[in-house]
DNA sequence: TTCTCGATTGTCT
DNA sequence: GACAATCGAGAAA
């Protein structure tokens, strides 16, 4: 169990990085409370050539500043007023990519995810869905910006090899256009932990 | 099973 | 002032 390097983060394809990130690990540790699970589902978001991008085309605001940083930080933002969404920032400083996180197994502190999510029992509504991990891990804006590298939030690989890895249209980018079908979505073929694919 | 719709607030025009 | 990288409840079928 190591945590991902710094240089990890910086490859210039994301969609390497988004498909190399399944499997991968998520931790975090909020109050003392440490919660983890395994990544099964990711989307590929690019600044430079994706209009469904906040960060598109190399736009600048307060909120895409954490997209031109070195890879390897956290970019959470608020969607539909509701939910926290979670992205890790890839390729090198000035380069505006990040993968946003659809959906993981949990491993660790699975009590504490079912209390923050207010269920009584596992299924795959623990942690199937953007703003459903977020909330099982405690991710919120407070952790916007802050680097992986860090004790709050991290990610590792454990060694584990994902089977077959499926690619499909993303989810919720209808408004994106021409972009609207990349298959920029990755996800662990036949996990139960993830909505089915199209 | 598939659908429609409301919640709720930060961000950008 | 419009609207969003979503979710879950409730209705229809």
């Amino acid at each position: 169990m190591t945590k991902l390097p710094e240089q990890y983060y910086q490859q210039p394809d994301v969609l390497a990085a988004a498909r190399g990130l399944i499997g991968k690990i998520i931790y975090t540790r909020l109050d003392g409370l440490l919660t983890a699970g395994r990544k099964v589902e990711t989307e590929a978001y690019s600044g430079a050539c994706d209009k469904a991008c906040h960060a598109y085309p190399y736009k600048r605001t307060a909120r895409t500043e954490v997209f031109y940083a070195k890879g390897g930080k956290a970019y959470v933002y608020l969607c539909y007023g509701i939910h926290h969404l979670f992205n890790i920032v890839t390729n090198r400083a000035g380069e505006p990519d990040a993968v946003l996180v659809r959906s993981i197994e949990p491993l660790v502190g699975i009590d504490v995810m079912m209390q923050r999510r207010k269920l009584d029992a596992v299924s795959y509504r623990l942690t199937a869905g953007p703003g459903l991990l977020s909330a099982a891990l405690g991710i919120s804006k407070q952790l916007n910006g802050l680097s992986l590298m860090g004790d709050t939030i991290w990610l590792a690989d454990d060694g584990y090899l994902p089977r077959e890895i499926m690619a499909s249209p993303r989810v919720g980018v209808d408004f994106a256009e021409e972009h609207a079908d990349l298959p920029w979505r990755f996800r662990l073929s036949n996990s139960q932990w993830t909505s089915k694919a199209k």
